[in-house]
DNA sequence: TTGTTGACCCAAG
DNA sequence: TCTTGGGCCAACA
């Protein structure tokens, strides 16, 4: 493969970067399609860590990704939640006042993880 | 190496 | 629907 040298971070924002638009999932999701079923604390670590910037080069469509509940739990602060509820809505995903998604609609089922090494690997 | 923290998840009550 | 409690992982001091 292309080497370990990808941290869990770019693995994260690798697989967010191939949600569909208009879609959503969520950190566990993540972590499992990362091999690492448990790691959702750790997916929501790198998020944060990006949420820093807001944005990156690659961007990070960082609003796609909620929890298992369907629930936004980005920090108010900053009006991240109502940020991304906004964005969310932009691409046509129906977002609730008490910032809730309907996953059985919108839930993105993700990739598999042999296909996130063929992205890591640079083919997307 | 240890302890703490975090945009989590799941099961119970 | 909300609150607890336990658990797993990665980054940081």
């Amino acid at each position: 493969m292309a080497s370990e040298g990808a941290h869990f971070y770019k693995q994260v924002y690798a697989v967010v970067r191939r949600i569909p638009r208009g879609r959503v999932t969520s950190y566990g999701r993540i972590a499992k399609m990362l091999g690492r079923p448990n790691a959702a604390r750790a997916v929501g670590y790198a998020l944060n860590a990006l949420g820093g910037k807001r944005e990156a080069d690659p961007p990070v469509p960082w609003q796609r990704v909620i929890n298992s509940q369907g629930r936004i739990s980005t920090p108010n602060m900053d009006g991240g939640a109502d940020l991304q509820a906004a964005l969310l809505r932009a691409e046509g995903v129906a977002v609730s006042d008490d910032l809730k998604v309907d996953l059985s609609v919108y839930l993105w089922e993700g990739l598999h993880l042999i296909e996130i090494d063929d992205i890591l690997s640079g083919r997307a």
